[in-house]
DNA sequence: TACAACATTAGAGTATAGTCTATACTTGCA
DNA sequence: TGCAAGTATAGACTATACTCTAATGTTGTA
């Protein structure tokens, strides 16, 4: 599929898929038997790559750790280890996250408990 | 205490605490019986709210979210029920957050086992 | 009193993550 | 065949959140 089918299915604009690019983060083919232009081709692991990168962004993933994980996920040039290690090491990450997450939180509800009774 | 002492406590640069102060996250007060200097003066409430601005931020809060936060905490002008929309707000986002890296979790710990698997 | 340390402001620079424009070529359809 | 729609590339622009530099003035201490 062209770019602009990808874009379609996925809802991400071509210009940000072709910034995602030049990032790395995926890898569209050009078929070299078309000589008559420089199209890139995407394929249904494209789809869901950017799928992939949609959700690690919004739960705060930067482009370059997404990469990391990407490499874990599709790259077969790393070894089982290093895989599981990048894997294990975002695990942690999240893990972090939440905890912070359910501090604020916390505080927030304390705050309100505050706001609440000053109400009264 | 002057902008060194601030930065010393709260391990947040003089540079950074200005740029906050910029954003409007935080406020100094100049001393008006000293007409030598144009030094600004804070106080303890300000370490608070630096620790609270380096607690948010983590979280993944933008300075526009935490200066709600920080009307909703500190400035008396908004009523008791704007204080709460906000709060609200915040904790919904926050819940959301939560959500979406429990996802992401599981999303993560799946593939892990994938690899496991092909490992063996 | 010299001078290092500290303070302020304006504005430039950096990094991340896009977003948009201009230019130019290619393709599909009436 | 003409022309709108699609594609690629380079590079400019935006927003967020700092981070740093330069210029200039103030304070404390040996």
């Amino acid at each position: 599929m062209l770019i602009n089918e990808l874009s379609k299915r996925t809802g991400i604009t071509a210009h940000t898929i072709r910034f995602y690019e030049k990032s790395g983060l995926i890898k569209g083919k050009r078929d070299e038997s078309i000589k008559s232009n420089k199209y890139f081709h995407y394929d249904e692991e494209t789809v869901e790559k950017l799928e992939l990168i949609r959700d690690a962004k919004s739960v705060g993933f930067t482009i370059n750790e997404i990469n990391q994980l990407m490499d874990a996920w599709y790259n077969n040039k790393l070894s089982v280890e290093d895989k599981l290690a990048v894997l294990d090491e975002k695990l942690a990450s999240i893990e972090e996250r939440i905890k912070q997450l359910k501090g604020m939180k916390k505080l927030i509800s304390q705050f309100k408990q505050d706001v609440m009774e000053d109400d009264c």
